[in-house]
DNA sequence: GTCTATAGATTGATAGAC
DNA sequence: GTCTATCAATCTATAGAC
């Protein structure tokens, strides 16, 4: 197996520290030594490290924007050919499948799931701006599709909702694989059971 | 109205600024300009940057600990009295509504419960550790009794219902009061809705 | 207790040889 | 593209006068 280029032994790297130690604390030499490159190579290849952060954003966040658009905007189609509403369960798994899809440990994606968990309430707002900045189409056209789901309801209410439920899944991507917070606790379940049981969570909370 | 002491007004100072920009990426000499005392006071009054983070937490963790255990304890009591098993809403109001209240804008917190909520998936493992070290013991007393409510479930399920809660609570409070992720989305819910409303979702979700 | 001044370490970024 | 060397700006912490 050849070794990746620098660009993207970098860009790994940088999203395994970023996810654990955040962006802050992680500095340009402790990512390129680990990468085994040059402290100046980030700023050839990538012109910053801020512009190293988009890079780690962009790998894995535009596939899995694209995946997530698609399959809102055919429920938005169905449901607008067929008249009736869309089911929530139908609208919150488009995008609670892809999302949650970064747990797998077979996904190609490594640290990728920890950073996305953190990022939306990352204390740095470097960091929450370049992500907000890439979610939020997705996060409007799911709270529209909702609402169409939930005629009864205020945008408002299913606006909160909403925001219940990213934390929930959020919270998930960060601590699923390690334990959960108390320690020993995933021991039991497959990362498939534990994603069900989240859209269960979800679905029952929003529907409520 | 007398100015608070110098202590009190760099914990209060470094409490607004440790939510807002996370603790790293305040500085000590952010801090003290603000709360216009001398740079050397926090390590005077505190010994270290550190040091003043844990006075912070503890300021406003300790007392609300000791509400949430002595409600806990209360509802564990009257189950051992009663010989039956605690209702799930009852046990979880015991942890959310002292929790919650920190949304209170009179409530005297301040800018706490955004550093409540930032601080469990914080990156910085300082922060972090010095965070769940404080509410660790709450956390596996709430599961105890949940566990005692929801007898016909495994641990390891409602441990892990328990985290989505809590990632769905510590969203709540950081986001609630600006708008929500996608802006201007909470002017029509007052506080107390907001919470019902994630009360509700939570006891839907775990019951559920 | 409060202040000035500074030590000592680390950071992101860059210039310039190869 | 990759490297060494270094600059300029930060930071926490502390020594010592008042």
């Amino acid at each position: 197996m050849a070794q990746p280029d620098t660009k993207t032994r970098i860009i790994s790297t940088a999203e395994e520290l970023f996810a654990l130690a955040g962006f802050h604390l992680t500095s340009l030499r402790t990512i390129t030594t680990q990468a085994g490159v040059n402290l100046a190579a980030v700023n050839y290849h990538f012109g910053s490290k801020e512009a190293l952060l988009e890079a780690v954003f962009d790998r894995h966040l535009i596939p899995l924007n694209d995946i997530r658009i698609k399959r809102l905007e055919g429920v938005a189609a169905q449901a607008k050919k067929s008249g009736r509403p869309p089911e929530v369960e139908g609208v919150l798994r488009c995008f609670t499948e892809p999302t949650l899809a970064l747990l797998h440990r077979d996904s190609g994606t490594g640290y990728f799931r920890m950073l996305v968990g953190r990022s939306l309430s990352d204390p740095d707002q470097t960091v929450r701006q370049l992500f907000l900045g890439r979610v939020s189409g997705v996060l409007e056209l799911l709270l529209d599709l909702l609402c169409q789901a939930l005629p009864h309801r205020s945008r408002e209410s299913v606006s909160l909702k909403l925001n219940f439920a990213l934390g929930a899944m959020s919270h998930t991507l960060i601590f699923q694989g390690q334990g959960g917070l108390l320690g020993g606790v995933d021991k039991g379940k497959s990362i498939d059971e534990v994603i069900e049981m989240l859209t269960n969570f979800i679905v029952k909370g929003m529907e409520g």
